[in-house]
RNA sequence: GGCUAUAUAGCUCAGUCGGUUAGAGCACAGCAUUCAUAAUGCUGGGGUCGCUGGUUCAAGUCCAGCUAUAGCCA
């Protein structure tokens, strides 16, 4: 393995509808990490990605912003690059699917499946909304279950029993886009024949790229026999129309992993001496690996390598699925301002943080994993800033005052040969993405170093006549620790590592550098290389994210799907509703219940929980009504909403001034919601 | 519904081919120390290994069923 590696690593295309979050980030930082690794180890890596920018959903976003698909895919791809750089991802090249690179291989591509006899022609039909004449997709048709008649449900499956169905199945459909009821229209659509490709795809998903668990998975797939994939989309789409068709669009789906290639071809053409051929080309020895999440492994691991088989170009070596994130041990919520956007975080922490933690619980495998708030403040300013750092920190001082320059004596070689010695477990961790494993063998030996200079105390040998070559030599001892210890960290700590550059001297910290030895060199002054997380800074983050959800979440996107969540919250509320005690309809009408439009919202001075309201409620009334919100809406969130009022609720005098009635929330303590009425309904109007 | 994962200390996770008394880090408690960004070192308490049954001389580990969680079903 002595031997310069040629290795070309992507992570999943963002896809350009909306902001990275820390799902995304896990990903391009796992990937980040192992390529920095690589060009540690001194291997030639090029990481490549780019936006996924086709498709409906991000030409239906661009509309809805008012702005052409070209112009809002251009705004989201200098956001993505920007987010990407403040985690300090090193993408060699971060492009665009909507790039005449991406443009030309497909068109290539499409033409070698074609000339191969692999695209097959079938007329297909497919629901159709006859207002904005456009093909519907499952998700985008609404209507009532066959099978258990609950309302409301997507064209493909039942949210509440499970059930699939095809979208014509439904009854009652309606357009989600128009609401108009959708007609069945006829259609060609283009087929890849992935049957075709059954004995190859058998073969390559057991081929050693893909871990067992995905293998296993596929394999029933496999074993149930393949289907033909529709790779054609009809007008009006976002993407490239397939050449010798009219108003026939290649699938955001094809084109996308042609992305990879199009980034770096882009690459190719703008580096000298970089060739398209020496990593793409079917007989290449250059590895490709592709980092994803699991839920686009069919994607990856079955589509692409046959669409790359048959277009006569090198299948990838290693498809990597990873899990999820979840936060607290929970889903990513915007309401509990655990939706983190990576730019929300990095207002308020350092991306080096998230890069340890995310690297202490990363495996090879497709399991989840938690970021627990507490424990990643905890963990990072035990592990880095009380012990790592800690090392340089308490030797510099020392170094200093004997001079600034290193012994040239080893004080301890045997220490310094076992953690020299733990380079070939530690690289074979990183090699085999098991990183957790990596970094709990490395603060093991950072345990080492400090046990070590415990030991060894040169503050009480300082304090000694005639000891100070003693002192010298156990100080030099734990900066050449620190130095190796730094170089393992390096892959996933690369501003950190740049900065101990600076400290020790020298122009690089590499896993090459650890052939050599500091001795007799001169360092220079050491500063704080990183500080500690204050939970402070947790809670700002958590503010400001439950800020952006509520900001994001006047214009979502109408596809969001509402899963499994909501039927949690469902069976939770219907509990709690058991337990109440039951009342008499007469009960019930005695409270009147009132839309009413928020017209001013103020904070109040003096008041730790309260905003007050102007409420608009018709008949040129106005009311005023203190509400304990403040900690979860700012009052700008509030004005122009429609909220629910009790209206006969008897006034009450406060500290602050007269409270007229009662506006209505759900939930209590950390999790609560202003109930909101539709903004089309009249102020005034009575809820019953 | 079918399938794939996961479930081990308060928290985050290891646990190989079944093999002695189930480990680590964090957190917590006590002691030592004062070079270091209030950092470090030593010692300690803390577990019905999700539940039920089975195979075995022996099960956290293998098998079956169940429960919970996450995801996939193109």
């Amino acid at each position: 393995m002595s031997a310069k590696r040629k290795i070309l690593v992507t992570s999943a295309l963002p896809y350009a509808n909306g902001q990275l979050h820390l799902g995304h980030l896990m990903e391009q930082i796992q990937t980040d990490i192992w390529v920095r690794f690589q060009k540690s180890m001194g291997n030639e890596c090029m990481y490549v990605c780019a936006d996924d920018t086709h498709g409906t959903a991000v030409m239906l976003r661009a509309e809805k912003e008012g702005k052409t698909a070209e112009a809002w895919i251009e705004q989201m791809n200098a956001d993505h690059k920007a987010d990407s750089k403040g985690f300090l991802i090193g993408h060699d090249n971060y492009y665009s699917t909507h790039s005449p690179e991406n443009k030309a291989l497909s068109e290539l591509i499409y033409s070698r499946l074609k000339e191969n006899g692999h695209i097959k022609v079938k007329t297909i039909r497919q629901l159709y909304d006859p207002e904005k004449e456009i093909f519907l997709a499952d998700r985008f048709v609404k209507g009532t279950c066959p099978k258990c008649k609950s309302e409301d449900q997507y064209g493909d499956a039942c949210e509440v029993c499970s059930a699939t169905y095809e979208p014509n199945e439904l009854i009652n459909p309606k357009s989600a886009y128009t609401g108009a009821t959708p007609v069945e229209k006829e259609s060609e659509h283009f087929f890849f024949d992935l049957p075709q490709f059954q004995t190859m795809l058998q073969e390559w998903t057991r081929s050693g790229t893909l871990q067992d668990s995905v293998a296993n998975k596929l394999a029933e797939w496999l074993g149930s026999g393949l289907q033909a994939w529709d790779i054609s989309r009809d007008a009006p789409y976002f993407g490239f129309e397939i050449p010798g068709t009219t108003g026939k669009y290649f699938y955001v789906w094809l084109d996308a992993p042609i992305g990879y290639m199009a980034s770096f071809q882009n690459l190719c053409d703008r580096t000298e001496g970089l060739e398209f051929d020496d990593y793409w080309a079917k007989d290449s020895d250059a590895e490709l690996y592709h980092f994803i999440g699991k839920d686009i492994i069919n994607f990856h691991a079955l589509f692409w390598p046959a669409t790359l088989t048959s277009a006569g170009f090198k299948t990838p070596d290693g498809v990597f699925a990873h899990g999820y994130i979840t936060v607290n041990g929970e889903k990513m919520s915007k309401s509990r301002g655990t939706f983190i956007m990576a730019k929300t975080y990095l207002k308020h922490l350092n991306p080096e943080y998230l890069r340890y933690y995310y690297a202490a619980k990363l495996g090879s495998g497709v399991e989840d994993i938690d970021l627990n708030l507490e424990d990643f403040a905890q963990r990072v300013n035990t592990d880095l800033v009380n012990k790592f750092v800690n090392i340089a920190s308490r030797c510099a001082g020392f170094v200093k005052k004997a001079g600034g320059t290193l012994s040239e004596n080893i004080a301890e070689p045997a220490l310094l040969n076992e953690v020299l010695a733990a380079k070939e477990s530690i690289t074979t961790f990183y090699e085999k993405r098991e990183y957790s494993k990596a970094i709990r063998e490395i603060m093991a030996l950072v345990d080492r170093a400090n046990e070590y200079i415990q030991a060894k105390a040169p503050w009480a040998l300082a304090k000694e006549e005639g000891k100070d070559q003693e002192v010298l030599d156990i100080c030099s001892m734990g900066i050449h620790l620190f130095r190796a210890l730094t170089i393992y960290l390096g892959p996933v700590l690369p501003a950190l590592n740049e900065k101990a550059c600076q400290f020790l001297n020298v122009s690089s910290l590499t896993l090459v550098d650890l052939e050599t030895t500091l001795t007799g060199h001169t360092i220079n002054k050491f500063k704080p290389l990183l500080t500690r997380i204050e939970m402070t800074q947790i809670e700002a983050l958590l503010a400001e994210s439950k800020e952006d959800a509520v900001r994001e979440g006047g214009k979502k996107a109408p596809e969001q799907p509402a899963t499994k969540p909501n039927k949690q919250a469902a069976k939770a509320s219907s509990k709690k509703e058991t337990s109440s005690e039951t009342i008499e309809f007469g009960d019930f009408a005695k409270v009147d219940l009132r839309i009413a439009k928020v017209i001013e919202a103020d904070h109040v001075d003096g008041a730790d929980k309260l905003l007050c309201l102007q409420l608009d409620v018709g008949n040129n009334e106005t009311r005023q009504v203190f509400s304990g919100i403040k900690s979860h809406y700012q009052p700008e969130d509030l004005v122009g909403k429609n909220v629910i009022l009790v209206y006969n609720l008897a006034p009450r005098k406060m500290r602050f001034g007269l409270s007229e009635g009662m506006v209505l929330a759900a939930g209590e303590g950390n999790d609560l919601w202003v109930m909101e009425g539709s903004a089309d309904i009249p102020p005034g109007t009575k809820i019953s």
